[in-house]
DNA sequence: GGCTACTGAGAAAACGCTTTCTCGACCGGT
DNA sequence: ACCGGTCGAGAAAGCGTTTTCTCAGTAGCC
C-alpha cells in the first residue's frame, strides 16, 4: 500500500530575517513595512518589497501571534444538533459567506462542532484559551450553553438569528422572520384564501416562535380570528411536513391554503396534500419559507420566502471583527425576498 | 505621559511558568509532562498535573507551533466550482465527518475555499508557508492545479475522490464507483429490464467516468451490445436530469430503466418520466446515486447507492495524518451499498 | 547658535513553548 | 572504592515576529 517515496522535503520558507538582509536593513524595518509602514523611507520600503517578492516571504502567523496575542482566525462553531444543519442548504450557504468574508481580511475560518456534550467538554478550553479571535456562532435552540461559555471567555461572538436565551445584549444577525410570515400569508391572503392553516416549526427555535407569530398577527390584522386546528408544530423534517399536514386536513378540512415555515416541510405538505387529491394551488394554496433549492424542485415549484443568507453572512462578519476591535455588541435584522412561483 | 499609566492590565492566561512555579519544578519539567512526560518522576507529575488543574492551563498553540515548526492544523480545502459542491448533502457529510475525525486529534479544521483563479492566488502563499500541515482536497476536475500547487509545496495531502490528472503516486480515497454502478445496473437487469439507459456525471469527473463505464461493463457481461442512444450526460443538476430524460425518451421510447448517477438528476428524470405519463417502477425502474436526502423524499422513493462518508472521511483524516508522520502516499477505495426503496 | 521636534532605523526585549545540554544522584558490576 | 550507565530535572538556547527604546541626523524656530 505505501512505497515510501521521499516526499520533496521543503527547506525552510524565508524569514523576515533573510528579507532584511537581502534589502539591507534590519528585521525592525522590515517589520514596519510589513505593518503598513509608518516612519519607512521610500528607498527602505521598496528593498524590502523588492526582497520580499523576490525571496517569497510569507508572514510566520504563528511568530505573530504569539507577539500580538491574536490568534489571527474566527471559528465558526455548529452548536446545533449536528444533522439539522449540516443537512441544511442555508447552513452550507452561510458557510461559504463567511468563509468568503473572512478570506477578505487574510482572516482563516476554523469549523467547530459542539452538539453534544462531550465535544463541547473538549472546545471549551481551546475557546477559552483564546485560540481564535472570536466565534461566529450557528445556534438558536434556547438556553444554548454556549452563549453563556463564550460571554465568561470574553470571546467576541455573533449568533446566527436571535438567541433565545436571557442574556441581553448579546451580538446578533437574523432574518426578519416575523415580516417574512406576515409578508407571505398576506400573499396567501391577497389570491382570496380564507381559510389559513400553518405549519410552523419548533418553539425551542426563534425562526419558529417568530414566523408563527407573524402568522397570527396577519389573521389578526385581517380580522380573522385564529382557529387553533389550522396550526401545527413540526420539526423542519420533511416527515414532519407531511404528518403535519395530514392532521391539518383530518382536523380542518375545508381549509384553502397553508404557509409552512420552511421549504423541506413544506415538500412533505404537498405529498400529503396530493394523496387526498386536491390540486396546489387550485384547491389549497401553499406558501413555503428558505427558498431552498427543493423548492424549485417540489411538484408543483413552491412560492417561498427567500432569507438573505449573502447579507447574513456578510453582515455577521463585519459585526464580529468590530467587537474584535472593540465595539459593544449590536443586533442587525435583514428583510426576506417574497418569491412567487407556482404554488400559491 | 510621564507617570506610570495604570493601564487596566487584562489577566492573562495561565502560562508554563506558572504551572512551573505552582509545582515547584521548571518549566522543562512541565512541557516533558505535557509531551506525555518520559524522563519525569510520578511525583513531579502529579504536582504538575494538579498545577494545571487548579490554574485551568491550557497550552499556547501558537507558541508550540513556533517552536515545533508545525501548525497544529489541517485544511479543508475545496477548489471546486463552489455551488456544486457547498449545494450537495454529500459535502456536508463529509465535511462533519472530517472535522469530528480530526478533533479526535485535537487538530482543528481550517475551511478554505480556492473555486476562483483570485482565491487560488490569495490562498497559495498561505499554503506554501505551511500554515496547515496538511490538506484534505475535495475536488476532482481533471487538471486541478491544486494538485500540482500542494505537490510542489511539499504539503501532505489527500484527495476525495480520484483525481484525474496526470500525476500518479497522489495519495487518495474514494468510494467504489465503478463497483456501485455495476450493482445498481445489475439491480435493475435482475429485475428483468433489458432497455437500460443512463444519465452519466460529467465526463471531468471520475465519479462520472466511473460510473458511465460500470454501466457499459455489465451490459457487456450480460451480452447486451451499449446502445449510444441509451446514453446521456449530466452535469449532476436537477435540471439536467430533467432534460437527460426527456432526450432519452425522444431518442428511445422503449427504454424500461434508467441508471441515473445522481439522485439530484435522478430526481429530475422522475419529474421528466411523470410528464410522460410513465410510471415509476411499472413502466421505467430508476437507479440514482449517492442515496441524498432527496431520494428518501422523491415520488417514489429513489433507489440508490449509498456511498461510505463516514468511512471515507474517516479514512482521508487517517491517510493524511500518516502522511504527516512521513509515510508515503497511498490510495483507499471503499466499497458502496445499494439502498433499495420504490423506485427499482 | 542653541533649542526643540521630528524622522528613520538599528538593537534588543519580549511572546510561551520545546528541546537540547548539562549535571548531580543513584545503581550495579568490577 | 572506582567507573560506566541511567534517570530526573534545571538552565538555557532558540523558534520568527512585533514593539519598544534609543539614537543619529535633519529641520524648524526664535
Amino acid at each position: 500500500m505505501t512505497g515510501t517515496t521521499p516526499r520533496p522535503r521543503a527547506k525552510r520558507p524565508p524569514t523576515i530575517h533573510d528579507v532584511a538582509a537581502h534589502a539591507g536593513v534590519s528585521r525592525g524595518t522590515v517589520s514596519r513595512v510589513l505593518q503598513g509602514g509608518h516612519n519607512v523611507s521610500p528607498a527602505s520600503r521598496e528593498a524590502v518589497d523588492a526582497a520580499i517578492h523576490k525571496l517569497g516571504y510569507v508572514v510566520n502567523r504563528a511568530a505573530r501571534s504569539l507577539v500580538t496575542q491574536r490568534a489571527g482566525s474566527v471559528a465558526f462553531l455548529l452548536s446545533e444538533t449536528q444533522d439539522r444543519f449540516f443537512a441544511d442548504p442555508n447552513f452550507s450557504t452561510l458557510l461559504r459567506g463567511c468563509t468568503q468574508a473572512l478570506a477578505a481580511h487574510d482572516l482563516p475560518l476554523v469549523l467547530i462542532t459542539a452538539a453534544t456534550e462531550a465535544e463541547r467538554r473538549r472546545i471549551t478550553p481551546f475557546l477559552s484559551a483564546h485560540h481564535v479571535d472570536g466565534v461566529l456562532l450557528i445556534s438558536s435552540h434556547r438556553g444554548n450553553p454556549m452563549v453563556e461559555h463564550l460571554h465568561r471567555a470574553g470571546l467576541p461572538f455573533v449568533c446566527c438569528g436571535k438567541p433565545l436565551g436571557r442574556r441581553r445584549r448579546v451580538s446578533y444577525v437574523a432574518a426578519d422572520d416575523r415580516e417574512g410570515a406576515k409578508d407571505m400569508v398576506r400573499h396567501l391572503l391577497g389570491s382570496g384564501r380564507r381559510r389559513v392553516a400553518t405549519i410552523a416549526g419548533p418553539q425551542d427555535s426563534p425562526g419558529g416562535v417568530e414566523r408563527l407569530a407573524g402568522y397570527r398577527e396577519v389573521l389578526a390584522e385581517h380580522g380573522l380570528a385564529v382557529d387553533e386546528r389550522l396550526v401545527e408544530v413540526g420539526d423542519y423534517s420533511w416527515a414532519s411536513g407531511e404528518a403535519g399536514m395530514q392532521r391539518l386536513l383530518a382536523r380542518a378540512p375545508d381549509l384553502d391554503a397553508v404557509f409552512v415555515a420552511s421549504d423541506l416541510m413544506a415538500d412533505g405538505a404537498l405529498t400529503a396534500l396530493e394523496r387526498t387529491g386536491r390540486r396546489v394551488p387550485a384547491d389549497v394554496a401553499v406558501g413555503g419559507f428558505d427558498d431552498s433549492p427543493v423548492a424549485a424542485a417540489a411538484h408543483p415549484p413552491l412560492t417561498t420566502m427567500r432569507q438573505p443568507w449573502d447579507r447574513i453572512s456578510e453582515t455577521m462578519v463585519r459585526q464580529l471583527l468590530a467587537q474584535i476591535d472593540g465595539e459593544g455588541p449590536a443586533s442587525v435584522i435583514l428583510p426576506t425576498e417574497l418569491v412567487v412561483r407556482d404554488s400559491a
